[in-house]
DNA sequence: ACCGTGGCTGTTAGCGGTAACATAGCCGAT
DNA sequence: ATCGGCTATGTTACCGCTAACAGCCACGGT
């Protein structure tokens, strides 16, 4: 809050504005305001009244400070353009709504450092609970979070250690299962469009399952592409054509998401290219976009909704007194789309 | 992590606990963690050595009561699916990276009664200042952000009254000039395509414009169509789908968005439709994602990132001192792409 | 009349920091 | 030796609000 220097007639109110206005204790004030105890009804009335035409805006420092309670909940994410994350925090938002708590967002750009950073900037602000992306963080991380004494919930991924609790896929299955659907169809020159991303580890973990899958079946990715910036549409697109024209006898692509995923599928298409046919594709996360293509992706469903959900119950019921770290798995379901060929 | 000396091993630490670690006052504590005033280098040392090892993380709140300083900006905006605001926010948080300041994020849904709850609970927790979406707020929302006596920027749109500053551009005037570009191309059979949120200003005034400009070329919408929730690329395909059907001799298609404009593009590719020769197509936005498209649709950049960086520029600037609204207009610039045929 | 009771309101003492001022050494100049 | 001027550290008084408890008053039962 910036200080005007000097005498300000628009000094920030406090209670005792309101309290003088209205001519009762600074701690009625606060009882009407918070509906808190018993106050009469002519009392409020004339409170409310007060605070209302003055514009009181009631000081949660000092609330919170007194109290010793936030009702905040630091959820924190590796981005707000990957669309994934968004929908997660939609989830969290609309759980949170009639509970009194409220989340507040911080971004890592994918970088450890600047998560650790995050986290001890939201940390200092006391809040109830914390969600955050991802299982993997670095050890000071780690040792703020359990020390922090709040409930925490890791979210997206439940290959690994939680610190406390965590709700989400096994990535590591759901590229198991993608790479035995695409076996089953009969493809069998595979190949894998990604992120270059170091820090991407669900992208990881899926292309390990994937992988494991494929030499179970005595197969080898036959090429593998990856990126990093740009339009994932126009990525996909390019990584598609240079896997295509470097390894013609590719039978499929797998891609890391499905925003390059739809990249590659609008490429096959405009070079009239026989989908599923010739080639067959497929992504991952089941974005709404992908609706409004001219043939459906198949994908997995990354349950991003129901993660937030889960993860903002955990955080509410916790508040309520509850302790104890719970993992909580979900299933993404497959979407075999228009791109895979029947089997 | 050393266990702290006390009878709650995991009650949360204060700076006591760390002056009592490090043997020196609470002030000196204090001191050496905010990097403010003359502490002796030995002093120092020991002071963050005791610190890290007890885990200590600086309670913000007692912080902010005690200065009344928070470095916190409120950033309010309607939605995060929309890809336009996440990228706001990217040029918000760039430039505030090095003030010291942090955004927090609010989100409306296009809501004016939420919006009003957000602007309330942000305001009561003392922001050093409040960037928000738009020029049309409740009465009791304007009241609020003018009496908070904190820099307030109101952003996108200056086709209106400011509470306080204003970054954006006119969506009016971008409106016309689509317009004025699609007529000048030869184009007379102009049809509409947008959303139906009535609280969606910004595509209200450049619709606006639009016909304003149609009127003055002596012309009318020849058909409009409307559209709300579910994916923005499949109701941008059915919409065309619609408008085409009813109204066959249509030859422009302007759209309140990129992404709807996208799904319009799509659906007359795969038609087979002329485009632009038998039909012209036209977003808004200059999304990343219509780089990956297989043709690059008409769009007008909205100014975005640049509309982020001035925010918080003045934002940061007036947290130094500077007084008084200003208001900055940005021009966007029409990006004809290959969906208006050349005049 | 007395007392207990319950409803309403006020008082006191912090919450965990920081601003502002006070103080203790230590130095060189007088 | 004395003093002023540093530098490094400590002390005090809040910031604006709330938990916990204290006080007051009208009322009804005995």
């Amino acid at each position: 809050m910036t200080k005007p220097p000097g005498v300000d007639p628009r000094r920030t109110l406090t209670l005792r504005d309101v309290s003088e206005a209205s001519g009762v204790s600074e701690m009625t004030v606060s009882r009407v305001l918070r509906n808190r105890g018993d106050v009469s009804d002519a009392t409020r009335e004339r409170v409310l009244e007060a605070a209302r035409s003055l514009g009181y805006v009631p000081n949660k420092i000092a609330g919170a400070l007194a109290s010793q309670r936030v009702n905040l909940v630091g959820v924190i994410i590796p981005s707000l353009s990957n669309m994934v994350f968004p929908e997660v925090l939609t989830g969290i938002s609309d759980t949170l709504e009639d509970t009194g708590l409220q989340p507040v967002v911080g971004v890592t750009n994918y970088s450890p450092e600047r998560e650790e950073s995050v986290i001890y900037e939201m940390l200092s602000w006391r809040p109830s609970g914390m969600i955050i992306a991802g299982l993997e963080h670095t050890d000071a991380s780690r040792a703020m979070l359990a020390q922090a004494g709040i409930p925490i919930v890791e979210v997206m991924d439940i290959d690994g250690d939680a610190v406390d609790s965590a709700v989400g896929i096994s990535h590591r299955r759901a590229g198991r299962q993608m790479a035995e659907a695409i076996i089953a169809a009969g493809y069998r020159r595979i190949a894998f469009c990604g992120t270059m991303m170091p820090y991407d580890h669900r992208a990881r973990k899926r292309l390990e399952g994937f992988e494991e899958a494929l030499h179970k079946a005595g197969l080898d990715l036959a090429d593998r592409e990856y990126y990093s910036g740009g339009s994932a549409l126009l990525k996909g697109r390019e990584m598609t054509e240079a896997v295509l024209k470097r390894t013609p006898d590719v039978d499929f692509l797998y891609y890391s998401n499905d925003m390059i995923g739809a990249g590659g599928l609008l490429y096959c298409l405009a070079q009239g290219i026989d989908v599923p046919g010739k080639v067959g594709l497929a992504g991952f996360n089941g974005v709404e976009l992908l609706d409004g293509l001219p043939r459906k992706l198949a994908t997995m469903d990354a349950c991003r909704l129901e993660i937030g959900r889960r993860a903002a119950q955990i955080i509410a019921g916790k508040h309520e007194g509850v302790i104890g770290g719970e993992v909580i798995e979900l299933f993404p379901t497959l979407q075999p789309g228009d791109t895979i060929r029947p089997a």
